[in-house]
DNA sequence: CACTAAAGCGGAGGCCCCTCCGTTTATTTA
DNA sequence: TAAATAAACGGAGGGGCCTCCGCTTTAGTG
């Protein structure tokens, strides 16, 4: 269960997304990446529980490079998740870019779906890390609140969803999808729950 | 690290007070008391993550013995824990019938002192235990603030301490110890700190 | 007592964690 | 390009976790 209280547990993690710091060898990025691909497939898969030494298998690499890499478990949960948070507020911008404005909003809804599957997954090893780690939780919601914003304001700004609800209405009511329970239809439910709730938001829009 | 989600944590443990239920034979019971009481040395010695199989090997019983009484850390820490309570509340008792009541509570703070000294032993695993298993913060903490105001009351009726104070003002006085440093120096640090609560409460008592 | 079913025991075995250090490789310098 | 060197690699090894199941002991019963 738990680690020792001596050990230093991720406060001061290394900023997984300012690249500077200290340039990593060519070989040493590759491999880190890789890991943080595979144990992100693999804690998805089989929660946080999953032997590292199977990642470190899949990836490629010897255990010893998972652990230079990342000295604690929660270090590499920790890793992707800020990633995982990351593609999710990417995605936004992407699907801004690429689709109708309230196209966008429902496929990253969608998307949101996605992500609260893998935070499921790591349920509670998360649990641990927001209340150790403060800064995490504050990080993240806001950038994922401030991601569907765009969405919402955009949508509404074009007349494609209806102008009187704001962003936090809709992060409430996908809120749904999080404390719904953790049944193997839980997919498809949350799947009908985003386009139920985009008929809502389309429903008496000008455009 | 953390265990998976679907094993059934400590929620409906069985009621360690409670020696019905079923009763152990013979040779049964005395290994469980035996490993409860090694865990609680073990424990206290090496935090939460002492080695299991070393506390089998102490108790004097296989590995396997272990884990049919105590199928999960968890588990072993909770009872372990409890008993920590339940000696406490009994020392009030005891305490109370052989000692003049200013130097029983006095004696008692004493005790209280080692008892939050082994709960730091498991705070990691506690703080998990408290937030899964939530009767168990409501019955412990309710048992020992009860044993507290017998033994403040009864000194006060003796008129061996003042009478303008209540049981909830000695234990937000303890808190104290609780938040102090966790320094080599802690335990003596809190005797002293009881030691001056003590006169404290002494002062101005009528006899 | 002697017998027997049920309860309890215990440790081998399979898996995982994490550290340590000799070997390999990317980059820099000449 | 070749040598030098710092960085990175990887896996053996020691230890802990937990399960599984054949063996032992106990508590009844005749």
């Amino acid at each position: 269960m738990e680690k020792k209280l001596s050990d230093q547990p991720p406060e001061t993690a290394e900023r997984p997304e300012t690249p500077a710091q200290k340039p990593l060898r060519a070989d040493a990025k590759r491999n880190r990446d890789k890991l943080v691909e595979v144990a992100a497939q693999a804690f998805a898969a089989d929660g946080v529980d999953a032997s590292l030494e199977e990642i470190a298998k899949r990836a490629g690499v010897g255990i010893g490079t998972l652990y230079r890499h990342f000295p604690t478990r929660e270090h590499l949960v920790e890793v992707v998740y800020r990633r995982e948070v990351e593609g999710l507020c990417l995605a936004a911008d992407e699907l801004a870019r690429d689709h109708r404005a309230d196209v966008a909003l429902e496929l990253w809804m969608q998307r949101f779906v996605d992500y609260i599957a893998t935070k499921r997954g790591l349920a509670t090893s998360l649990r641990i890390l927001l209340t150790t780690n403060s800064t995490l939780f504050s990080d993240t919601s806001g950038r994922v609140s401030n991601a569907l914003r765009g969405l919402v304001e955009q949508a509404a700004a074009a007349g494609k969803i209806r102008a009187d609800v704001d962003a936090s209405d809709v992060l409430h009511a996908l809120g749904g999808i999080y404390s719904a329970p953790n049944t193997p239809d839980w997919r498809e439910r949350s799947g009908r729950l985003v386009k139920l709730l985009m008929d809502g938001l389309r429903f008496g829009a000008k455009g």
